[in-house]
Order: structure tokens, then C-alpha cells, then sequence
DNA sequence: TGTACATCAGTGAACGCGCGTTCACTGATGTAC
DNA sequence: TGTACATCAGTGAACGCGCGTTCACTGATGTAC
């Protein structure tokens, strides 16, 4: 076994990796340190020497994996925003995304887990992307107070939706219950920007 | 310790209605035995006069969960239907509902759960009750094909908005999620009411 | 009414198991000379 | 270039603990006569 500083991160990063998957498809309590180290090619006794407890594990697994959602689903940005809100909310409320829980949006795998848990930390986390989220979505909106609040909307539909089509996964509601979301939030666009023509 | 079988029943009752309240709090992995039996003012051993294991438990206290939330929260019944979308509405998107989650609706509380269960009996029963509930809804919104869309997307927006609110506890973020959910669906409701005007 | 027996919900000790965590050790690599 | 030593990421046995589950037993109640 080498001991350059690199083979230790590369180690982090396969165990980070590995349990922002198992995090997202599983839950918090899903992730055993066994399981991961073996997924991450370690034996568990290597945990220790990377991260001080399960604690801390889950908390930086759960900012890694809302890194990896955001940077997939929440923000499409184009030259001028138009068309923006379709650019995100397609994807997102997408039978393909759907069907990759362990690689897709965390905050509809875990904001459940996260509102029950105790941890200060495991919250603020979730909060400070959701914001970042929310931003995103309001300037796909156009931006200005109707386009924050639409964002609110906008989100709890495409969170709703997506939970809620994995919960019928596997029968046609479920891509009824995706189509149906999409058009919902796709309205509320059309509503955003009709008000902001009537005001300006 | 008597042994009459209404006896049998209620120390059953209290053991489902703990553990209905406590899957609803913390998710199916926070049930522990020990702990519902003392809830339930018994000795853990007791348990399996009453259950075969654990997991059937666990699909009994998902039951039990939906029948309490769908009394309570998804649907407010009125002669006429009028006004009965901000009936439902308002009280599910509430900062009391956000604030009771273990007396609350199980669907918001346990959809992702339920997403990520191996045990098909469970997946079919929610699947079972949130058509239910997608039925009161689309009843709210006047009934029809467009109804039923709009109920798809509503269920989305109040379940996500739920679940988000609950991340946010605490905030003025909460409040706002909430309340910008509620506008969002009753400006859904006018258009099914005025795509019905136009059509009729 | 009083005694003997049957029923059975509930008790509590015990089980094997997998968990998170600790720690003495290994052995490959880097450094000193 | 070759040898001796230091470093330290990773190994794997061991720990205490709480879990779900089992089971021999208890003791209050109901029934028979």
C-alpha cells in the first residue's frame, strides 16, 4: 500500500462517492460503513482514518450528493433564460430520472430524511442548496418577487412529483403523475410571465 | 392479566397506533420493538402474539397511518363540491399539519419510504391509497378528465410542499413554501374551472 | 357458593447477528546517508 | 547504487451494544361441577 497524500483522497473520494449513491437510494439509515468500504475496495477498519464517525460520513455524503444532483437537474442556464423553466423541469420530472435514484436529485431522495433528523448540520446543508435550487428555478422564471414565489410552487411540484412517481413506478401513473407536473409548472411559467407583461 | 379477546384487541390498537404515529415521525427504520411495546405499555415480547415479524408490522402501521391522514387531511366533503379545493388545500398546506408529522398525512411522511421499499405489499398500499386521495381531489376540482389531471399535479405540489416546509422548520422559508404551494394549486383550480366555462 | 382445572395474554431471560467503533499490526513507499 | 529507517494507508480481529426473534413460564380470568 502506497501512502501518497493523492491515494488517500482518491480512497475519500471513492468512499464520498459511493455513499452520496447509497445515501440517495436508500436513505440515511441504509448506509452501512461495511457496505461502503467494500463498495469503496477497503476494509471497513479503514473508515476511521478518513472520516471521524458515521455522523460525519452521512453529513458530508449528503453535500456530495446534492453537488452531484445539482450540477445534473437544477440549473440549465442559457444565454438569455428563455425557455429555461422547460430546460430544467423536462429532465427533472423525466421518467429516466426517476428510474436513477441513487445518481439523480437529492433533495427529493432525502428531504424526507432530512426533515426528521436531529442533526443541526444535516438541515442547514439540505436548506443552503435548496436555496441555490430555488435561485436557479427563479431565474428560469425570470427573476423578481412573482419569480421567487413561482420557484417555491415550481419546486414542491417537481419534489412531489418525483417521490410520488417512485412510489407508482412501474405503472402508468406514474408517467401520468410526471406529464401532468411538467404541464402544471409549465402554466405557472406562462401565468409568471403574463403577469409581468400586464405590470410592465 | 386478563384474557379476554376486546383486551387482546386493544393492546393491538395501541401497539398499531404507536407505531403508526412513530413511522410517520421517523421513517420505517426507527421502529423499534422494544421501544413500541413500552409505548404501548407492554413488554417487548408480547409483540409476537400480536405480529408475525416485523415487516408485517411495518405494512399494518403504513395502513393504519394512511386510514388516520386520509380521515384527517384529504378530504373535507360539501354538498356541492364548491369550494372544496381550498377546503382540502388549506388545512394540508397548514404550519399545523407541517408541525404534527407523526398525526399528519403518511403519504407526504412516507412517500420516499415507501419509493425505496422491497416489500411490494407496502408499495400497494400506499399505491391504493393515494389513488384515494387523487380521487378526492379530482372530485374537488369538479370531476372529469381535467379534474384528474389537475388533481395529479395538485397532489405533487401539497406533498412536496409538506416535505420541503418540514426541511425548512423554523424559517420564514417554511411559511413562504407553504403558501406559495396553496396559490399555485388554487390558481390551478380557476383554469380547470375556466377551461370547463370554455369547453361547456 | 366453593373448589379444581383450562385458557391464554403477557413476562422476561436468552439466542444469534450485524452494527459502529477501536486498535495492534502490516507492508509498501519515501527519505537519509 | 545499496542499506536502514520512518511514515502511514490500510488490514482484520475484537469490543460492547441493541436489534428481531424465540420460548418456557406466570398468573389472572373463565368454565365445570
Amino acid at each position: 500500500m502506497g501512502h501518497s497524500q493523492l491515494e488517500k483522497a482518491q480512497s475519500r473520494e471513492r468512499i464520498l462517492d459511493a455513499a452520496a449513491t447509497q445515501v440517495r437510494e436508500g436513505g440515511f439509515d441504509s448506509v452501512s460503513i461495511s457496505e461502503l468500504m467494500r463498495a469503496a475496495q477497503l476494509t471497513h477498519g479503514a473508515f476511521y482514518g478518513h472520516f471521524p464517525s458515521r455522523a460525519d460520513l452521512i453529513a458530508a455524503a449528503l453535500d456530495r450528493a446534492l453537488e452531484l444532483g445539482e450540477a445534473e437537474y437544477h440549473a440549465r442556464p442559457t444565454q438569455d433564460g428563455a425557455g429555461s423553466v422547460k430546460a430544467i423541469v423536462n429532465p427533472y420530472l423525466s421518467p429516466a430520472h426517476r428510474d436513477r435514484t441513487g445518481g439523480g436529485c437529492a433533495i427529493a431522495a432525502l428531504a424526507a430524511d432530512v426533515a426528521r433528523s436531529d442533526d443541526p448540520k444535516v438541515r442547514a446543508l439540505m436548506s443552503q442548496r435548496a436555496e441555490i435550487a430555488f435561485k436557479h428555478m427563479s431565474d428560469a422564471f425570470g427573476g423578481g418577487l412573482e419569480a421567487e414565489n413561482a420557484a417555491l410552487a415550481a419546486w414542491s411540484t417537481m419534489v412531489g412529483a418525483l417521490v410520488l412517481s417512485r412510489v407508482f413506478r412501474g405503472t402508468a401513473q406514474s408517467d401520468a403523475i410526471l406529464k401532468q407536473a411538467r404541464r402544471s409548472i409549465l402554466s405557472l411559467e406562462r401565468q409568471v410571465r403574463e403577469g409581468r407583461n400586464a405590470d410592465g
